[in-house]
RNA sequence: GCUGCUGUAGCUCAGCUGGUAGAGUGCGUCCUUGGUAAGGACGAGGUCACGGGUUCGAAUCCCGUCAGCAGCUCCA
């Protein structure tokens, strides 16, 4: 802290490389670049001052608040920190561009994001595509124009007065939002008035000239603080590096990305289809998919059965009033496939709820008209049922559906399971426990169904039909934390026998402010502690999010980005204290009396289709030998080796391997290519030679011969690289060279 | 669910302001009997997503439905 008495104002800047420069008081991230070298100084964006534990990224020009810590952001792309500040600036010019085109432009809100930045804008006219090129080059003008960004800050009323006169609706509420008794502006330029402006808590690039490439990418529609019922709005996203080789590295990479999308692989290589017949987001798998979803399954069960989980199977579908106790009908009725109601009495009260809750959605004369139409169904289905609860003949349309909904909660029917655990629950509670029993362990693979938003859909990451590997454990309090560990380690080993380690963890937790929970304030404590433990000790960086959880309990979650950058939920391991008590669920303690088993659920692939789809883009199709659809391929170099060819597939197939025969009056060349583009783990080739020396001659798909063999030699091989699930060179050390081969990742 | 874009052969796509439906690849047959990233010839394949409308005439223009894609919103 530097006194204002104090003469020699001097302050302590402490940098990177240990060294404590001092500085005169009032110096900028500049001036202490430039002290340290010109190199520095000419590359310099910003600087991040980091004082009293808290790190902070400021202007190039802005005095240094005292002591600190100053790391010098400099123009590269390498630093996130840079990157970001670049992108926000970018941000800046982008919009400038866009007002000068479209002058009735209003500016919402213009943040850089993880691989770029975007701006909202309101706009009336739609921008499209091919107005990309224009903004481009208005903002090469202005960027030519190597403009400064100049910050100034007016106080709370100041701005708001100014804001007002403005008139946007949108930067009002950002300031009114904004925190602290000034807020700042940027202009794009030398001088208030003269250049385009924004309200912004920057930080920002010097200027213009250091924004170098960029692009924008493209425009979708957005809503005024993501509220649907609020202002549409067009967000146009772009990104910007400092490099220009960057820049077209990043594009090169996007490109590369959509050549593993697994709805493109999942296609070519025949592992699954979605057909327009049997429904949107319900997943067919073929052949070769089912292969590497057996194997997974294979592999789990085995882990599975080392830790004494007993395998079930149950329907997938059940009676409404089980969900009802379970609490997952009506709460989560939107996302359900529509509950299926026995009696003609409960099927039509549902039609006519429809029918009403549309007319609900109505307005004017439509409304009434709508009204008395419900009103009359309404008597005709009472006629010719019975009495519905609460429907007297003068009821109100809202009353009406009210009452309805009141009626409906007790109509019988059945649902498609959303989730397997009300099952498991049912074979727990089906013979009395004894705390000897416990950990009870049940696990299935099994389809759950929920109607997802039709925009939501894609591929096999997000279907409305999905198998889950799911488990649940029935568990005292005093086996909770050792049994949320082994589980949480399972999880782990599953995915690092994939070699998906590139997850982060997630712990998420109730938001108290909700009210989509189930349960009282003592069992979510101890759920919620119970998975802190468990993550803690298990070792791995997570992160607790508020508002995650499940509705009866905390959990642990897996989460992988897929080629394009998404997120995708796998495992999950999640503490559960209010289904048992839900379903009055007990066990006999060693006092003889009955206490409350607590619930693990888990599933460490989450869903076997969003798991096999991110596994395709994870190895980009080409699998490891134990996953493989098709593991060999024999092919002939002529028709004249076609009676050895069949001998070394009978082999080979009698070996228990998955192989194919390609038997054609092709040449070699095409075949081999064929294979390798089909991802065929080896290739062997057989011709009179190999026929001559009863060898093969082996080749990878990466396009690398390892040379001839003996068939025992490579089925022995093979068999030792499927069981150690690597990837391998058949254990054969690579011809001629001394280069390993390389995984294929 | 919302907004925008798209839907033509198994696949990837062309088909202009309306006038009898095309290519490459794959597939089949034949020729070639071959040695490691695509030999040649011939042939089959389409209710132009579906339903309406405009028009003498619609793959093409308009409306609706369904599906896909991107983003938003959601995800027990």
């Amino acid at each position: 802290m530097v006194s204002p008495c104090s003469r020699r104002a001097l302050l302590k800047v402490r940098l990177p490389d240990g060294n404590t420069l001092e500085v005169a008081e009032g110096s900028t991230t500049a001036d202490v670049a430039a002290t340290i070298g010109p190199g520095l100084a000419r590359a310099a964006v910003a600087g991040h001052i980091t004082r009293n534990g808290s790190g902070q990224v400021v202007d190039l020009n802005r005095p240094l608040p005292g002591d600190c810590e100053l790391r010098i952001l400099t123009a590269s792309d390498n630093d996130p920190d840079s990157l970001s500040l670049l992108r926000h600036s970018t941000a800046h010019v982008m919009a400038e561009a866009i007002c000068k085109l479209f002058p009735e432009t209003k500016l919402v809100y213009g943040p850089p994001v993880e691989d770029g930045f975007y701006y909202d804008i309101d706009l009336p006219q739609s921008i499209t595509p091919d107005d990309f090129t224009r903004i481009e080059s208005e903002m090469s003008r202005i960027i030519a124009e190597d403009r400064p960004f100049l910050r100034y800050e007016l106080s709370r009323e100041e701005a708001l007065v100014k804001l007002r006169d403005e008139g946007s609706r949108y930067k009002i509420d950002n300031a009114e939002r904004a925190e602290g008794e000034t807020l700042s502006f940027y202009v794009t330029g030398q001088q208030r008035g003269q250049h385009f402006e924004d309200l912004c808590r920057g930080p920002h690039v010097p200027s213009t000239r250091v924004v170098k490439a960029f692009k924008i990418r493209q425009v979708s529609r957005s809503f005024y603080r993501g509220d649907v019922n609020d202002q549409p709005l067009q967000r146009v996203y772009g990104t910007a590096f400092y490099k220009a080789s960057s820049l077209k590295e990043y594009l090169k990479q996007l490109e590369e990305a959509k050549k593993r999308d697994h709805r493109v692989i999942g296609k070519a290589l025949d592992l699954f289809t979605i057909s327009e017949q049997v429904g949107s987001g319900l997943v067919l798998w073929l052949p070769k998919g089912t292969i590497i979803r057996m194997e997974l399954q294979n592999f789990l069960t085995e882990e599975m059965k080392k830790l004494d989980y007993q395998m079930v199977m149950t329907p997938h579908i059940g009676q409404l009033d089980l969900y009802r106790t379970s609490g997952h009908y009506p709460y989560y009725q939107d996302s359900q496939y529509p509950a299926m109601f026995e009696t003609d009495r409960g099927k039509s009260i549902q039609g006519l709820l429809q029918l009403a809750q549309r007319v609900q959605s109505q307005s004017g004369e439509e409304r009434e008209e709508g009204s008395s139409r419900v009103a009359a169904m309404v008597a005709a289905v009472q006629e010719a049922w019975g009495d519905i609860a609460g429907l007297t003949s003068g009821a109100s349309l809202d009353e009406t559906v009210d009452a309805l909904y009141a009626a409906l909660a007790t109509e019988p029917g059945y649902l498609l399971r959303p989730m397997n655990c009300p099952h498991h629950i049912q074979i727990f509670a089906s013979r009395p426990h004894s705390y000897r029993d416990l950990p009870f362990r049940l696990a299935e693979y099994g389809t759950v169904y929920r109607y997802e938003q039709s925009g939501e859909i894609s591929g096999m990451t997000r279907v409305r039909g999905f198998t889950t590997d799911d488990a649940h454990m029935f568990v005292t309090a005093d086996q909770l934390q050792g049994e949320l560990l082994t589980t949480v380690d399972l999880t782990r080993r599953v995915l690092s026998t994939l070699g998906l380690t590139d997850y982060r963890v997630r712990v998420g937790l109730r938001d108290s402010a909700s009210d989509k929970y189930v349960g009282s304030e003592e069992n979510w404590r101890k759920a919620e502690s119970a998975v802190r433990i468990a993550a803690n000790e298990s070792g791995v960086d997570f992160s607790e999010e508020v508002g995650e959880a499940c509705f009866y309990g905390p959990k642990i979650d897996f989460v992988v980005k897929d080629c394009i950058g998404r997120s995708w939920q796998l495992g999950t391991v999640q503490v559960d204290y209010n289904l048992p008590e839900r379903f009055d669920l007990t066990y006999v303690g060693a006092d003889n009396a009955p206490h409350r088993p607590i619930m693990i659920h888990r599933a460490p692939f989450g869903s076997m289709e969003r798991f096999v789809g991110l596994l395709i883009e994870h190895f980009a199709g080409a699998f490891p030998l134990w996953l493989s659809p098709v593991q060999v391929g024999v092919a002939t170099v002529s028709e004249k080796s076609a009676a050895y060819a069949r001998e070394i597939h009978e082999g080979l197939k009698s070996a228990g391997l998955r192989v194919e025969l390609d038997l054609t009056g092709e040449k070699i060349g095409p075949k081999k290519q064929r294979m390798r583009d089909a991802k065929i783990n080896y290739i062997l080739v057989v011709g009179e030679k190999e026929a001559a020396e009863r060898t093969v001659n082996v080749n990878d798909r990466e396009g690398r011969t390892i040379g001839n063999k003996p068939l025992g030699a490579v089925v022995e091989a093979l068999r030792s690289e499927i069981a150690s699930k690597g990837h391998g060179e058949l254990g054969f050390p690579p011809p001629g060279t001394s280069e390993r081969v390389r995984c294929h990742t």
